[in-house]
Parts: C-alpha cells; sequence; structure tokens
DNA sequence: ACAAGCGCAACTTACATTGTTACGTGATGT
DNA sequence: ACATCACGTAACAATGTAAGTTGCGCTTGT
C-alpha cells in the first residue's frame, strides 16, 4: 500500500461489505483481505462510523457492517468522511506580503476549493453499489 | 505551505506571469513572492518547462517565462505536468491474495482512475488567463 | 573577466502515514 | 461468574516524502 492507501482502503472494503449486508467482519479479516493491521483498518473505518456510513459492534461475531443501504452510500460520503482535502489549498500560516499578492492568493485558494467541489459533485454520482456492480 | 504546496505554487507562479508575458523572472524572485526557496521553485518549475509550458534561460536578467500564451494553459496542462495524480491508486506492490478479491481490486482501480480522468477534463475548461480574469 | 541565473546533486529537517504493541472496555456465550 | 472476543485508544517506532539548504558547475550578457 502506498498512495491513497486510506481511501484505497475504505473504497474497497465497503464494496466488499455491499455483497454481505447485515454481515459482521471484524477488523482483523479486514485486514488480512487487505494486507494490512487491524488497528489500521480501525482507525480508518472509525472515521467512516463518525459520518454513520457504519457501524460497529463489540463482542462475539460481531464487528463491522454498513450502516446504510449499498445504494445510499456514495463516494463523496467516503471522500468527505476521510477528510481527504486533496485538492484545497491550506489558507493557514504566511501573512499577506502585499495586498495585489494577497487578493491573487485568495483567488487561487478560490478556484482550488471550486476544483474540490466539483470533485466531489463527480464523486456524489457513484454508490458503492455501483462500484460493486460495474456499472459506471 | 502545507498541503498542495506544488500545485498551489504552480498556479499562483504561472497566474502571475500571466499578467505580464514576455517579461522574464528570476527563481529568486518567484521564491519571495511564494514565500520559499528559489531552489524549491526551479524543481516545481523544472517539471512545467519539461511539458512546455514555461521556458528558462541563463544569464543576465533572465529567468522564466511563459512557453504559450496565458490562454492556451490550462490547468489540466499544469495537474497533469506535476504528476500529481491525487486520485489514481498505486497498483504496485501486492500480489493478489485471491481472485475475486482481485477482480475487486482491479476494479476498484478503473473506478479511480475514471474519476481521476473526469477531474482532468473539468480542469481542462480553466485556463491561467481565466484564473487571473476571475472568468469562472 | 565578472556577475547573474539556471541545473543538478547531496544532505538535513520536518512531517505525515503506517505498522506495531499494549491495555482498557463492553458484549457474548458457556 | 468467567473467559473470550472484538472494538477504542494511546503510545511508540519505522518508513517515506516533501521541503529547505548548501555547494558547485555551466551558460549568458555586460
Amino acid at each position: 500500500m502506498k498512495r491513497n492507501s486510506r481511501l484505497s482502503l475504505a473504497l474497497h472494503t465497503l464494496s466488499h461489505m455491499a455483497s454481505a449486508p447485515e454481515h459482521w467482519q471484524t477488523s482483523a479479516d479486514i485486514a488480512a483481505h487487505a494486507g494490512t493491521n487491524p488497528v489500521v483498518v480501525r482507525r480508518v473505518l472509525g472515521k467512516l462510523r463518525q459520518a454513520n456510513l457504519l457501524e460497529s459492534e463489540k463482542g462475539h461475531a460481531k464487528g463491522w457492517r454498513l450502516a446504510r443501504a449499498p445504494n445510499e452510500i456514495t463516494l463523496a460520503d467516503i471522500y468527505v468522511a476521510l477528510e481527504e482535502s486533496f485538492i484545497a489549498s491550506d489558507d493557514s500560516g504566511v501573512p499577506p506580503p502585499c495586498s495585489v499578492e494577497h487578493a491573487l492568493q485568495s483567488h487561487v485558494s478560490t478556484i482550488l476549493n471550486d476544483i474540490e467541489n466539483s470533485l466531489v459533485e463527480r464523486l456524489a454520482n457513484t454508490t458503492i453499489l455501483d462500484v460493486l456492480h460495474l456499472r459506471k
């Protein structure tokens, strides 16, 4: 695993879960499938639970499960839940050197945010059920 | 500078250059504007030169300049030149554990690549002249 | 000849991510 | 009750990447 491991792991796992909702999977099993560590899995899926995409239960034969129908979870939900923000600029840091530069700076930030938003819109058009079923 | 420094730096610099093509800027000046280092600037702009978006010359009063008209440089050109690949998955690494998992894996990769492509298409609709002029 | 600038390589530093271990807590089954 | 399973979380090490920095060689213009 290298690039975009979190998004890739999440996508992979949720798609897999979509093929058998109602079924509980342990973080250990998921980790084995994904070739990683149970703690890492819990870290990533924990964010998805905060976004009400997944639910988790302790104890025997429990673990993780989808919290919604597979056709009601979009890639945008996942992307936002993971707080990836590939594009959007940071804005924290350097105070503006001169006013002209500052105008351009904030303008560039606006552009980047627009791009980020259009990316999310694009992601909202695909559900994990779509991913599972290969319907583009 | 933190997130997306390269893309942000490139966008900012090229937009600024678009307001005065034909004019040479040194990496030192650019670095001062961007609050970073001349070498870092040359590293980033070097990739844009490889993509024929910029040209550079040594010697007195030279430096960097746009290699094309500002309305002929799109954000997609910049994105591709920087080889950011925010979305696309890596694929290098783990051999497939089982065939079913492998099918899903490659399927997820396909989805991610599709998304990446649609992002680039979106970026191709905006030139750095547009960025400069605030026309969305 | 001299200075300005880029090109490039090597190194350090900072930071983010992942992997790993350990321990606490709640739920389940015997 | 009790042991077990599985999550929740913290702490730490290992890793990788980007940024910053320095130095030197080469080209160009004065």
